[in-house]
RNA sequence: GGCCUUGUAGCUCAGUGGAUAGAGCAGCAGCCUUCUAAGCUGCGGGUCAUAGGUUCGAAUCCUAUCAAGGUCACCA
């Protein structure tokens, strides 16, 4: 890219003109605003300390080094600090003809054997996914397929929250008012089915909380009191003990689970490498937990629960094994982060987790620190905000919940409803027509989710259905079916997309604003990698995709006379539609060939 | 109360120290006998929460205040 190279004679003429070294974070280099002639700009003000110049006469010395110097550059302008370079069209047409017909341009081959472990979803298996997971799934998924873009060894694990007090609430209340329903008897979704009694036994143990309240014990009390929830604690003791009966019952109530988010998953298009199950795993901390009592790092109190001291660090004290011995949440996750680093020897391990938890993963890394564990450091919270509703927070007891298998339906039918409207689909048969509902009705809603900052929070109103016009996904997805419509014209026409011999043609405005955003991808795609942050990926494919659009609108291709000038847009064309295609597949995108 | 995050147009959001702060939606006005109008063009809309500070330059960095959210369990 040019950039290198002008970064490189920049320094060159600082050393030549003033005689000192310029640092990286001096030689600012961005795109000339629209508004300006020049391709590329560098700010002097950096440089005018050591020109002992002003401004402009700095930006003049400088320019005229790289003129000089540098064969790509056409000439340049100066308007107040600012040095606004031209770059040479022959520049511009050789990376066109390099790049136009290139799968992935911009990708990074692989560049480091040590993996990065990303972990994301992590559902428990008591109730369905929701909106909130959807958010948590997509994130994990399109910053995996980043990363890997970027050159990482990905692995995604997902860490199944299959036990615990949770799902034997589900049992309990199934064993009780469930009547040996199974999906197969009452038509629901094996997950909707275990969330449905999730449900009925928080209305049933409420309703005996609010009864001991009446006869006076006080609401503290009455909470650990309930029969109901006794009930519950005895069969996880049960579970912990490895009861036939108990076991029988949450194997085949997970087994349930399990079909359901399967079903989720892929309509999704979610995958993982490696799942785990927190029944396999929970026990694993509690040896790291002992190793750090003897070393000294933690101290155990006469009740015989296992403490850390954080107060140095800023934080509290920490709980790490209870006083009857058992593991708490932190305990697990030591275990899994240990068994983690011990498997993959990452060069990173990254948590898609909800901001709620970030205080846990700050003392997560100081206690693995504590017990001498350097590699805590590569621990990477990506802590992402909540998706609230117009009422504010999600609440499955409120029943405020959005269902992720219902809004993706909705969706669907969102799309359909829109398509039959435009009366787009006249001449698709009906798998075609369907596949493309889903695909644009996962589109808005994926890129809907994904273009927004992570670590904000973010409003979903389920009344004002997620767009399909403007800066939404389907937009972008058109844009691909236009191109490819164009393309299968041209080549229905003979015409050749090579741009083999236009390099001597011109450059029209609109070709060139479309040819210098495709050129930015690759350092978006860096940026969005460093940043661990899909939103870049999806602003930047708007941006690419409303320049098309510009494009299309104001120049012919087909009916274009000129061979070379025709050539030249079917190359950009092509060139957009690759790199469109491959963004839209950074965020879990499918691209629809006509829509 | 301690700590963390956020506050930008009516609404949803970009903007990682640089030029006159940008998009989309909503509103209004135009553009299909021409390669897909899920598109394009134009108009209106701003105390970048507030007040100080650092800097040649601040929406961006620092401090304080206000507002919203999160978190500080022998829950996960």
């Amino acid at each position: 890219m040019i950039e290198h190279i002008l970064i490189n004679k920049i320094k060159e003429a600082i050393l030549s003109l003033y005689q000192t070294e310029a640092t990286d974070s001096q030689v600012q280099l961005q795109n000339t605003r629209k508004e300006f002639e020049g391709d590329i700009t560098l700010v002097v003000f950096p440089f005018t300390k050591v020109s002992r110049k002003s401004p402009e006469a700095t930006a003049n010395e400088i320019g005229e080094f790289l003129m000089a110097s540098l064969p790509s550059v056409e000439s340049f302008n100066v308007i107040k600090g600012f040095l606004n370079i031209v770059i040479k069209k022959e520049y511009w047409l050789t990376f066109l003809s390099e790049n136009s017909e290139k799968q992935k341009f911009g990708f990074i081959a692989l560049n480091n054997d040590k993996p990065v472990v990303v972990e994301y979803s992590s559902p428990n298996t008591n109730k369905p996914l929701h909106l909130g997971h959807i958010r948590n799934n997509l994130l994990g998924f399109s910053l995996s397929r980043i990363l890997q873009a970027a050159g990482k060894n990905v692995v995604k694990v997902n860490l199944v929250n299959d036990r615990g007090i949770h799902i034997c609430k589900s049992m309990l209340a199934w064993q009780r008012w469930g009547n040996g329903e199974t999906p197969e008897s009452s038509g629901l979704k094996g997950d909707h089915l275990v969330g449905k009694y999730y449900v009925i036994f928080d209305k049933q143990y409420k309703e005996q909380i609010a009864a001991l309240v009446s006869e006076g014990v006080n609401p503290d009390d009455a909470v650990k009191k309930a029969p109901l929830i006794i009930e519950a604690q005895q069969i996880l003791q049960k579970w912990e003990a490895g009861d036939e009966e108990v076991i029988n019952l949450w194997k085949k109530m997970n087994g349930w689970v399990y079909d359901g988010f399967a079903v989720t998953y892929k309509t999704l298009g979610i995958e993982f490498d490696k799942t785990y199950y927190e029944s396999q795993t929970y026990l694993l901390g509690k040896e790291l937990v002992e190793k750090g009592v003897q070393q000294g790092a933690y101290h155990r109190r006469d009740d015989g629960s296992v403490w850390i001291d954080l107060s140095a660090e800023g934080l509290d004290e920490k709980l790490l094994l209870r006083s009857d011995g058992t593991s708490v949440y932190m305990t697990q996750d030591l275990g899994t982060a240990m068994q983690r680093y011990e498997t993959y020897n990452p060069e990173q391990l990254i948590y898609v987790v909800g901001n709620e938890q970030e205080y846990h993963f700050n003392v997560l890394k100081v206690v693995l620190k504590h017990l001498g564990c350097g590699w805590a450091d590569s621990i990477y919270h990506l802590s992402y905000g909540m998706v609230e509703l117009p009422e504010g927070k999600m609440k499955s007891r409120e029943g405020t919940v959005v269902d992720a298998d219902d809004l993706m339906q909705e969706m669907f039918d969102t799309s359909e409803a829109m398509a039959r409207e435009l009366g787009k689909i006249e001449t698709f048969d009906n798998e075609e027509a369907r596949n493309l509902y889903r695909t644009i009705g996962l589109g808005a809603l994926k890129y809907f989710m994904l273009k927004v900052d992570p670590k904000k929070n973010m409003l979903f109103n389920p009344s004002e259905s997620v767009d399909f016009n403007g800066n939404t996904g389907p937009f972008i997805q058109y844009t691909y079916a236009r191109i490819k419509s164009v393309l299968r014209k041209a080549e229905e026409a003979g015409y050749l997309v090579s741009m083999k011999d236009t390099e001597t043609g011109q450059l029209l405005s609109q070709e060139k604003e479309l040819l210098k955003k495709l050129h930015d991808f690759p350092a978006i795609l860096i940026q969005a990698a460093d940043m661990h942050s899909p939103a870049v990926v999806a602003n930047y494919a708007f941006e690419l995709a409303s320049e098309y659009n510009r494009f299309y609108h104001d120049l012919t291709i087909l009916k274009e006379e000129n061979t070379a000038s025709r050539s030249l847009r079917l190359s950009l064309s092509l060139f957009t539609a690759n790199v469109v295609s491959d963004t839209l597949w950074l965020l879990g995108i499918e691209v629809p060939e006509r829509m």
